[in-house]
DNA sequence: CGAATCATTGGCGGATCCGCCAATAGACCG
DNA sequence: CGGTCTATTGGCGGATCCGCCAATGATTCG
């Protein structure tokens, strides 16, 4: 527990958050550690793609719902255009599919937004050192997810299309297709949802992340 | 925009809120400002309550979503036990029933997290003061949602069991009454949610917030 | 005390849903 | 090259949904 590393040079940060009043709290958590120096903040996915090329941060830590772009096609771009990019999400979801589509899109941690001041700083020196970052919790429920097989594209389009009102009919038509394929794929999602109806599958979308407010 | 009433004594703050670095970010932001003072932090319900009662803070600072009792209940409960508490909510919610609920619950007022420091500052001077705080955009949502008739306690509980998957039948059969009733019920969900069927009704329930994740 | 809202129930009928059966074609994987 | 997954479509039938008609008692409000 003796102070690591403090001879190195600092970590530096670049701070993604719509609330103002968060990212003060992290800059001053973070500040008061010597290991750490922010060099940029953002408040929404715009600013955080430019303000990483001009600051090239160690690490940035980054929100996951904001306005404009959210931050999932955020940290995609981001790391598409700098696959060097070292990143840890730091959101309020603890949303199984908002977790497995970040660290799909490359995110190196995930780490939710109740966590204690001295996690956090113990990530991002996780994340610095070339590590991955999961909680316990989270890695738990990922886990029993992945029993579970995930909605295809399309079916998360047809789940989106009965989360607005539509009959299999008019979903079979807006998608080119027969309504009896629309109905084959709600019956997929109804199995893999593990629910009896579509009224329990939309509240399922928005329980487990795939469906957003 | 001359320093006002910097030679009364501060405002005493608590502050509730489940994610540590966001206390920290309140803490700080409002701690450079001479006119507060932070004189206790909750992150639950719980010790919200019991925190009020030891420092008999002016104004409390008070977010919903907690693990916990939810910032609602403590509300109600503060506004209860004590009926000059003055609070003024501070969440990531837009939902119009988490507004809603909160001004009927006795709110002083509601502003949502990606507020401004200065704005959040002047919200709670205008609080200490006596006055009430709601932004134009919600004071606007709001006062084209009053056009809308709301859900009775009936049929929410009803939407409740909809979401879940239920029959009529079975809604019928739960709740103590005739599957008749249940559909009566849905019906009326129907007409005043604007939708067509059941799941458009589970999905609006989580945009308006009257359903949670 | 009327007006309004709420919770309750009934019948009838067409629209829609969902399950079970089966099949084809393309994509991807080892 | 087989196996698996995905997307597609068909038929059949019972279950369920939703709309339109109408009615009663309780409660609340002005």
């Amino acid at each position: 527990m003796t102070a690591p590393m403090s001879l190195s040079a600092p970590i530096r940060l670049l701070l993604v958050d719509d609330h103002p009043v968060m990212r003060a709290g992290m800059a001053n958590v973070l500040g008061m550690d010597p290991d750490f120096v922010v060099v940029a903040q953002a408040d929404d996915g715009e600013s955080a793609l430019l303000l990483w090329r001009q600051h090239q941060p160690d690490v940035t830590l980054l929100d996951i719902s904001m306005g404009g772009i959210d931050g999932i096609d955020t940290l995609r771009r981001m790391r598409h255009d700098h696959p060097t990019a070292r990143v840890l999400m730091l959101t309020s979801s603890e949303a199984n599919e908002d977790v497995r589509f970040a660290l799909k899109a490359g995110a190196c941690g995930y780490v939710t937004k109740n966590v204690r001041a001295g996690e956090l700083a113990e990530a991002i020196r996780t994340i610095h050192a070339g590590g991955q970052v999961l909680s316990e919790v989270l890695r738990k429920k990922l886990a029993e997810d992945d029993g579970t097989r995930h909605l295809t594209l399309r079916e998360m389009e047809v789940l989106g299309l009965v989360r607005q009102g539509f009959t299999n009919d008019e979903i079979g038509r807006l998608l080119g297709i027969s309504e009896r394929t629309a109905r084959a794929h709600m019956g997929t999602i109804l199995e893999k949802l593990h629910v009896s109806d579509r009224a329990a599958a939309v509240a399922r979308g928005f329980e487990t992340g795939i469906l957003k407010t």
